[in-house]
DNA sequence: GTATAATTTTAATGTATTTTTATATGCGGA
DNA sequence: TCCGCATATAAAAATACATTAAAATTATAC
């Protein structure tokens, strides 16, 4: 069976992400990314655990602002949270976040960036 | 000049991205692309030129809806459109940009993907 | 136990995005 | 020219997001 193009589907399956699942995976997780201050929290901690004031001072925002934010990016899955005491340290949860950061440095920042 | 939690400048010049200008161009280019539609298009794309009724039959919305989101990614640069008599046909602009869906592949649909 | 500090949650508001519907434009064929 | 197809645009309605301020929670210090 064909689309009007004649793309076949043993063609569609070389696409590069081709489930609808991981589709909407990924465009949740690249959503959760894409808010200048959330991108800004994500490079800050890298693989680095840092508590909620030190966000806000590094990050300059107020501290509810920044608390929502790490919210959502909890809620995505993509941050982890410890308590200790009196503070809330978080931490990326997934190196692959990490390393899907590294790349787009690459993409982005390297010599090639726009 | 430290921060609360002590982190040096020295540090912070190693973290992941760091120039503010930077974040926010990679922030613009997630948000581009962190719609399931549009990363759906993105990745039936991939590196060929497709043709918007193609897209439409593929990705399945309205023409009009596609046709706005592919005025979306066209205007943020990340495609390209050709006319040909009738159809306009549509092509990833940047090649970083398909690197950046293939590392996402591994991201998300990969052995490890969640 | 009360006060204080750190953080989260809730609520309210405004703004931006997405979707839908309807209409317009451009191109090729009869 | 006039029609039909492919695509684009505009305007309106529906949803989702971000921001701000205030209230509630939790932990520690006194």
């Amino acid at each position: 069976m064909n689309t009007a193009a004649g793309i076949e589907m043993t063609e569609v399956r070389d696409l590069l992400i081709e489930k609808e699942e991981h589709i909407d995976l990924a465009a949740r997780a690249l959503k959760a990314m894409s808010h200048p201050l959330r991108l800004k929290i994500l490079c800050l901690l890298g693989e680095r655990e840092v508590s909620v004031q030190d966000i806000v001072d590094c990050v300059g925002t107020s501290q509810s602002n920044i608390s929502q934010h790490l919210a959502i990016l909890r809620e995505k899955g993509v941050l982890r949270a410890r308590k200790d005491a009196n503070r809330v340290y978080y931490r990326i949860g997934d190196s692959r976040v990490i390393n899907l950061i590294g790349m787009m440095r690459e993409v982005f920042c390297g010599p090639f960036a726009k």
